[in-house]
DNA sequence: CCGGCATGGATATCCGGCAGTTACAGTACC
DNA sequence: GGTACTGTAACTGCCGGATATCCATGCCGG
């Protein structure tokens, strides 16, 4: 068995295609095709359904497949820690980050990139849920994720922010005179909001319930963007989180904290754990803790 | 970079020798040199201090070898995987053990091994620390060591026993009339003790200082047989553990158990977090938890 | 002090196997 | 019938391994 076989496979999994897996590979698509079946062969299983094209993959396929990741990943850390050991940090830095969050990571990755010029990075925008699966996975290396005392037995975390509730509006259209603002205040005020499935919006499904607020939104929309201009043009107000800049974007919008609004696990930098430790994810979250002091973020 | 050549790589760790490395690996000695200097190579590092002889890993060497011991855990487990996926479980399941520990493993090994005809053991005599220890850095698979709560973050624990100590002693010098003893009978008899260093021992001296009691060892040795001998003979009494069977070793052998002696930490089956999981270790375990249910280990 | 021998690893050369390529065939779907 | 996608077939070049040899050190007796 070959590492190269291993990687046929995991490429044909994530591409679903035998051309365009081997062209991933670098290689020809009779050679990852004849390849794989050598690997079948030798684990004497099926581990692809074929037909006239890509099926799916056979249930020990995925079983397989499942390991054929880990045995990835540890091959990938012997190279990281290599690079390490070469006194430069290279390869890529999976994270996986939620979105509005309250929290911006594109300043730390930045920051990060300009230490370590051979670093690159894969940024996926995902939920917590789907974040630590991915870090169970090996598809992830990094992420920010909620996360709590729950999840310390299989991840390591480390708090980077509370989030923070507050509402956006347009300073023309309203004002309120106060440092900070009540869940009661939004029950007059049209509310935009984010629609069901997506993660803010259950953020924001649970601390309204836990406040006790009933929601009437007046704007429904699967797009932040959709979200912030309706802000913006002054036809509802939303809940976002403080820190995301999302203010920052017109000069007609505002965004007032709301008393007691966080509510929710914290914001956490979450790794494997794991022996040995991946070289870059070590070096990211040592970054992170001197970078960042909870309560600050 | 290949499998082979971490496999070479972690034989010659084991060995010390590139020609006993090289006989293990069925390679002859220059393939394997050659094939260690190309993985250098490759990497960029020196791994291996050479002199006239092998000398020893770099500090780089070794920080790689944790790495190629986690690609090839991953790389058994993978095979593994697949055999079960034939129906069949095969490989080479590497268990540690504490000795002494009231707890005879080995039963459950042979049942195991009748159930699956094509697994073999590697059992090591070791202490708990060396167990979780090894389970950390692959060299074990699973282990019966003492844990606790605090261990449970990084392994998966199931207690399997409480070591509940007993006396060991000659039934024709001494007959004490009682079912139980206490920790206090103890102080007027003559008492034989394994040396300083082993784990049982220290067992055993913990649980004599938290019954409070002086040690006025008569006889002190490095070898279990000739504790078992002296005690046989009458010279002296020893602690021992419960459900270890010393005493049908002679009939003149009499073990009675030592009220409020199960201070220790229990007797776990411990095996490694993470995904995904051994399918042999994990058929293993669930046999034992089939098998064992606490407090009748 | 020195020559011979054993040990252990590096080097040189040859060879066989196999992974990958190119070219082509088969098959479902439009 | 054309297209898209995978499997098959023959060829080729690379590379990993074996065998033979060399080199350095350490140990020994004389």
């Amino acid at each position: 068995m070959d590492i190269r076989q291993l990687q046929y496979l995991v490429a044909l999994d994530e591409l679903r295609h035998f051309g365009e897996a081997a062209n991933r590979c670098h290689v020809t698509q009779p050679a990852l095709s004849m390849r794989l079946r050598q690997l079948e062969d030798e684990l004497g299983l099926t581990l692809v359904r074929r037909g006239h094209r890509f099926v799916g993959f056979t249930e020990e396929g995925e079983r397989i497949l499942a390991w054929a990741r880990a045995v990835l990943a540890a091959h990938d850390g012997l190279h990281a820690e290599a690079s390490v050991c070469r006194g430069q940090l290279v390869g890529t830095l999976r994270v996986g980050m939620v979105p509005l969050a309250g929290f911006e990571p594109i300043p730390l990755l930045q920051a990060f990139a300009a230490e370590h010029a051979d670093v690159r990075f894969e940024l996926k925008s995902l939920s917590s849920e789907q974040i630590l699966a991915g870090l169970d996975t090996n598809r992830l290396d990094v992420g920010f994720a909620y996360a709590d005392g729950r999840h310390e037995r299989k991840y390591q975390l480390f708090e980077v922010a509370e989030t923070t509730m507050g509402l956006l509006f347009n300073r023309h259209r309203w004002r309120f005179g106060r440092p900070a603002l009540d869940w009661m205040d939004l029950e007059s005020l049209p509310l935009g909001i984010l629609s069901k499935g997506m993660h803010f919006r259950q953020s924001v499904d649970h601390a309204l319930q836990s406040a006790g607020v009933a929601l009437k939104p007046l704007v429904e929309t699967d797009s932040v963007e959709f979200l912030v201009q309706s802000v913006s043009a002054g036809l509802c107000c939303a809940v976002m989180p403080l820190g995301s800049g999302l203010e920052q974007r017109d000069e007609a919008l505002e965004l007032l904290p709301i008393a007691d609004s966080h509510t929710l696990a914290p914001l956490c930098l979450a790794t494997r754990r794991g022996d040995p430790v991946s070289a870059l994810a070590e070096a990211f979250q040592q970054f992170v803790r001197e970078r960042v002091s909870p309560d600050q973020g």
